[in-house]
RNA sequence: GCCGGAGUGGCGGAAUGGUAGACGCAAGGGACUUAAAAUCCCUCCCCGAUUCUUCGGGGUGCCGGUUCGAGUCCGGCCUCCGGCACCA
């Protein structure tokens, strides 16, 4: 073990100092400002170490902006509704919010303690009435905007418990708290009309050019736009059939229809009476199936013949409508043209009941084989006057044709479905809605908000509707139109609707009166950084976007998305490489490292043992490393502390200083120009390898160095936002007047780095062969016979002519030789 | 299956198309010490030579290509890790 430099000591006095001297408040009108959030978190427990990764790249990113004159805004929350909490209320007798607030001040706690430099004025609890007030509000704008609408929808149930579940509470479609299988209930639920904003979420994707592509490809799958053609098929009772296609190019190989089971058109079609037990069985057999089951693509897919014929209205075929729930009822009609010879569900099913398969779209050249999916370099057959066309070609001409008769449209539709945001549990955020039986649906008036959540409930047991619903005083209550009795709605929100605009909140936390003052947030936000983990791409992502756009619709905000960068860290892995997590037990908490280390010597730890957006092994072995570095940082600022000190601005002249000198300046001008493209890139890992660099260049001091003490107060800057309580007290053992923030960003002298001599790689025909010193200032032709004349050189250049060379200043010759 | 990301020493990792392995960990050797810890110095990808500090060859998952030059660019694979997965 090195000897410690006294973190023990020092830690707490800066964050002291910090805190006293209020240097992370946030100021109302910021000149230069820069806001950087890190995703606030679910308050389960404590920090363990993919927190701790989290917040000190946000840490560091907020104090380097600091030091480069910025106002900065770094402002934490706590996501605080949500499960875990009445599961605990269950388990342990305590009430989700004494166990959440409990958890909050823990976890509070150890961030102050590793000494993350969050503006805690400006925090924000999302389960307590000040917030969720306004989470309400935002319910009531959707409501009133027409994006709020309340309809059946499919929920997972599970039986022996009693209770919804969430999709990720089903595991392989038995409940994970008692391996039951769950079945599918119809029940009334609310809906954020997302969909409607599916085009500009998508479009605007293109705007976000800070954020990572992997991100952006997510989020552009996941809204699925797919463009093609709605063609209305007729029943032989004349009952239209519109199906949705992306491949109009196929449609003279459609051989059957397919439709859902749980399609409402069925009751129209002629079944024949001999079918209608079949067709029925299956319904029920269907419905008793989650959404995951049928969604499975592994499942081999089954059907029935409805016993019904359509007609194909491009050929006028008679075709056989079946059944089967490989068909969504909740993508495009509902039903479709099954083409089996050019579509893999298709051919399967087909294959499995013997129905027809006929090509009608070959390969320009070679040989089909079905199913065949491509449409480039293949031409249409087998399809009337359409026949030869190229696919590209034929789709259109076909689609023109369907328009020009009346027969259907072209349409775009989209993947993305709309957001199911109530919940039947009791830790949410009540929906401010009024159910009269005169007055129907009827909103809290604003000014009556919040609709509080009681503090009392019958039981944090689920009973398959929400705990609200049996508490009579919260229930029950007047409608706001008529003062009649009416019945509140008992349901409470999704989570991710109160983390869609926490955002917004923290550029104005006390406002009483809004949920924020649209100037406060048009002066903070768009936030500059946001960084949190790659998992929430496609959800809390898309939903911040959509409540920024709905905002602005609005007028509350004067811009379109709401993050320009976007920052994903890697996942902190546990020695074994697995994910940390609390069912598995193997997370790691940051404090017992601190206790032995100090929280300094664990942040730089953490940063050097991978590149910030890349995953990481997380053990205890690279620490050391780290304590010795700054241990000897530590002795080396005892040593040089009263040393010839330079000004904070000093350039050192590279002819008469010292050789010692000039090395030590020129190396540390190198680490200054490093350490800022490295810190603009996220790479704090070689930031801190350069600083180490830099302080192995120190060597032994001689006595009269002008530079040390200087290089040594520079390389305590560049250190700064990655071990910030060490580099204020270096920055105070070398004589300076804190804080280390306030101190400036350092920049480089370009002067030091520029020599008049070079070093130079020599390759002999793509080879290294020789490194060779020369002056900068060589031409190549010279520089290309200094080498023929070269000993060492000469057996690579003996009977053997020159054919040419590529010089590559100041880096790199190659000859070609033959 | 589709979409991302990644494969470099014993390990974590570094390298704007230009000297592969920076920086650190571990390991081995030495100095200091009564001893240990701490600290400092040296060695540390593989093979072969060697006057002992140099030289030659090979080497960044595999196979090709482009280039004076490829870890880096292009094409085709393999493996691992994430995400999505019947969306017509």
């Amino acid at each position: 073990m090195p000897a410690h430099y006294p973190f023990k000591e020092i830690e707490p006095k800066w964050q002291k100092y910090w805190d006293e001297h209020k240097l992370f408040l946030a100021p109302e009108s910021p000149q230069k400002k820069y806001m950087v959030v890190p995703m606030f978190i679910y308050p389960s427990g404590d920090i363990h170490m993919g927190h701790f990764r989290n917040y000190t790249i946000t840490d560091a990113l907020a104090r380097k902006k600091m030091m480069e004159g910025y106002e900065v805004m770094h402002p934490f929350g706590w996501d605080a509704f949500g499960l875990p909490a009445e599961n605990a209320a269950i388990k342990l007798g305590i009430h989700p919010e004494a166990w959440t607030l409990k958890n909050i001040e823990i976890s509070r706690e150890t961030l102050k303690r590793i000494g993350i430099c969050f503006d805690w004025t400006r925090e924000v609890t999302t389960c307590l009435p000040d917030y969720y007030k306004w989470t309400e509000w935002m319910f009531l704008l959707m409501y009133k905007r027409g994006l709020a609408y309340r309809t059946m929808g499919k929920v997972n149930w599970c039986p022996k418990d009693k209770t919804v579940l969430a999709n990720e509470q089903v595991v392989g479609g038995l409940c994970w708290r008692c391996d039951t299988p769950v079945e599918t209930r119809e029940l009334e639920q609310w809906y954020f009309k997302i969909t409607a904003y599916a085009e500009r979420l998508l479009a605007d994707i293109d705007k976000l050019k800070g954020w990572p592509e992997s991100v952006k490809t997510m989020q552009r799958n996941w809204i699925g736009k797919s463009t093609g053609l709605e063609i209305r098929f007729e029943s032989e009772n004349g009952v239209p059939l519109t199906v949705f296609t992306t491949r109009p190019d196929t449609v003279f190989g459609a051989t059957f229809m397919v439709v859902a089971p749980e399609h409402p058109v069925l009751e129209k079609l002629p079944v024949p009476a001999g079918k209608k037990s079949e067709v029925k069985a299956y319904q029920e057999k269907s419905r008793r199936k989650t959404d995951i089951e049928r969604t499975s693509a592994e499942r081999e897919k089954d059907g029935v013949f409805t016993g019904a014929f359509a007609l194909n209205p491009l050929n006028g075929e008679k075709i056989p409508i079946w059944m089967a729930d490989y068909v969504l009822a909740t993508y495009g009609t509902g039903m479709i043209m099954a083409v089996p010879a050019h579509d893999e569900r298709d051919f399967e099913f087909a294959k499995k009941y013997n129905l027809p398969i006929r090509p009608v779209i070959a390969p320009m050249e070679g040989n089909v084989e079905l199913p065949y999916t491509y449409t480039e370099k293949a031409k249409l057959i087998n399809s009337g006057a359409f026949s030869d066309l190229p696919c590209e070609v034929g789709w259109q001409k076909i689609a023109d044709k369907v328009e020009a008769e009346g027969k259907g449209r072209r349409k775009t539709e989209y993947r993305l479905r709309d957001w199911l945001i109530s919940r039947q549990r009791y830790w949410g955020c009540p929906i401010p809605i009024i159910h009269c039986p005169k007055d129907g649906m009827v909103p809290v008036p604003e000014e009556e908000l919040p609709v509080l959540l009681p503090k009392k409930v019958k039981s944090f047991i689920p009973e398959g509707r929400s705990p609200l619903a049996d508490v009579p005083e919260f229930i029950n209550t007047t409608c706001p139109k008529c003062n009649g009795p009416a019945k509140r709605d008992p349901d409470t929100m999704d989570t991710f609707l109160c983390s869609s605009w926490y955002l917004f909140r923290y550029a104005d936390p006390k406002n009483e009166k809004a949920p924020f003052e649209p100037k406060k947030v048009n002066t903070w936000l768009p936030v500059d950084n946001y960084v949190g983990g790659i998992e929430h791409a496609t959800g809390h992502l898309l939903y911040f976007r959509f409540f920024t756009k709905v905002l602005q619709d609005a007028g509350y905000v004067n811009f379109d998305e709401p993050a320009r960068n976007l920052f994903n860290h890697g996942m902190v892995l546990d020695a074994q490489g697995r994910v940390m997590s609390k069912s598995l037990g193997n997370t790691v908490s940051p404090i017992e490292e601190i206790e032995k280390e100090g929280c300094d010597v664990l942040r730089l730890a953490m940063f050097f043992a991978a590149p910030s957006d890349k995953e990481m092994l997380w053990t205890t072995e690279g620490v050391l490393g780290q304590s010795r570095f700054l241990s000897r940082f530590w002795r080396l600022a005892q040593e040089l502390k009263d040393y010839f000190k330079a000004p904070l601005h000093y350039k050192v002249d590279m002819h008469t200083s010292t050789e010692y000198d000039r090395a030590l300046y020129k190396k540390l001008n190198w680490a200054i120009k490093k350490a800022a493209e490295d810190y603009a890139d996220y790479q704090f890992n070689t930031v801190i390898s350069a600083v180490m660099e830099l302080l192995n260049t120190f060597g032994e001091v001689p006595k009269d160095s002008k530079v040390a003490h200087y290089a040594l107060s520079k390389a305590t800057q560049l250190l700064a936002p990655v071990a910030p309580h060490f580099s204020e007290e270096i920055w105070q053992i070398l004589g300076h007047k804190p804080s280390i923030l306030a101190s400036g960003w350092p920049k480089h002298d370009q002067q030091a780095l520029e020599e008049t001599i070079m070093t130079l790689a020599v390759q002999i025909n793509g080879r290294l062969r020789h490194t060779v010193t020369l002056p900068k200032t060589m031409p190549e032709v010279e520089i290309l016979k200094h080498l023929q004349e070269l000993p060492k050189l000469a057996p690579h250049f003996e009977g053997k002519s020159v054919v040419k060379s590529i010089y590559v200043p100041e880096k790199l010759i190659n000859v070609v030789v033959r």
